[in-house]
DNA sequence: GTAACCCCTGTAGTATACTTTAGGGTCAAG
DNA sequence: CTTGACCCTAAAGTATACTACAGGGGTTAC
């Protein structure tokens, strides 16, 4: 059995953090010592891995609760999972269009300007002055 | 003279908006008329506009008031103004370079999935409990 | 004169994923 | 028996860009 502190160093978060995962409901409510402790099967280091690296692919705590919640549902199917990912991957793609649209525009921007002269003749000013606006990503 | 009424209108914004931005010291405290209204000069709407479009690129409210200063600023130049633009590109490629990878990661993820089948023989789940993480993507 | 609409201030709430702080017990070593 | 490392709870703070709310006054049209 293990303390917050070992469970925090092998899984590579903080002891806050995992406070934290239990009280949203990540973490199982692990078993107390005589001391009031938390003592913590070896396996949760694994489960708390799952939930970082489904942070790493875009995955926010309340999605994962979800996934977690599917993951032991004996009703819930692989698409059940499947379909969660391809919500995610399409929120992906929408944030990385906009982030393409303004960087095409930040790109156009910095090579107009000829890094030279005054402000009061800067191209980037200048269009962000304009009454027409070619960026208008998302909001 | 416009009430904030009439600005929040033409620069599509809300009036709490523009307090706010007057709070943040992003537009110019405008003068008041005796019954205390913010009195506004029409130009205020262009410059309601500037900042909408430098959000539309990706600058924070911060890194606005940086460039509004540069603008006033008779000793600054327009390369001044292309740094922070090159220093915005650059943050905005780094994002697009993460979302990359996690799509890429999910895209991957997705087409493994048969989409058929219980949870227990997931493997989008699968490869999240993976000891060896593809992704690790930013954080 | 009253309803509908505008304006004012100051404060708190929203979302996300934590981190920090305050205040206080527990444990192992020397 | 004290020092340092560890554990506990509950509440507040962080960043960003607003939005909402409470409570109150001004203005315009009928």
């Amino acid at each position: 059995m293990l303390n917050i502190g070992d469970v925090a160093r092998q899984g590579g978060v903080s002891v806050e953090t995992l406070r934290y995962y239990e009280q949203q409901g990540l973490i199982e409510t692990p078993d107390r010592d005589a001391n009031g402790y938390r003592k913590y099967a070896p396996e949760v280091v694994r489960h708390i891995q799952f939930i970082k690296r489904a942070q790493d692919v875009g995955f926010t705590l309340r999605d994962i609760g979800d996934l977690l919640s599917l993951k032991t549902d004996p009703g819930a199917s692989c698409s059940d999972v499947r379909d969660r990912a391809l919500g995610k991957l399409s929120e992906i793609e929408e944030k990385i269009d906009v982030l393409s649209r303004m960087r095409d525009v930040l790109s156009t921007w910095t090579n107009a300007c000829p890094s030279t002269g005054p402000v009061s003749a800067c191209p980037i000013l200048d269009a962000l002055e304009a009454r027409k606006g070619p960026a208008n990503a998302d909001r």
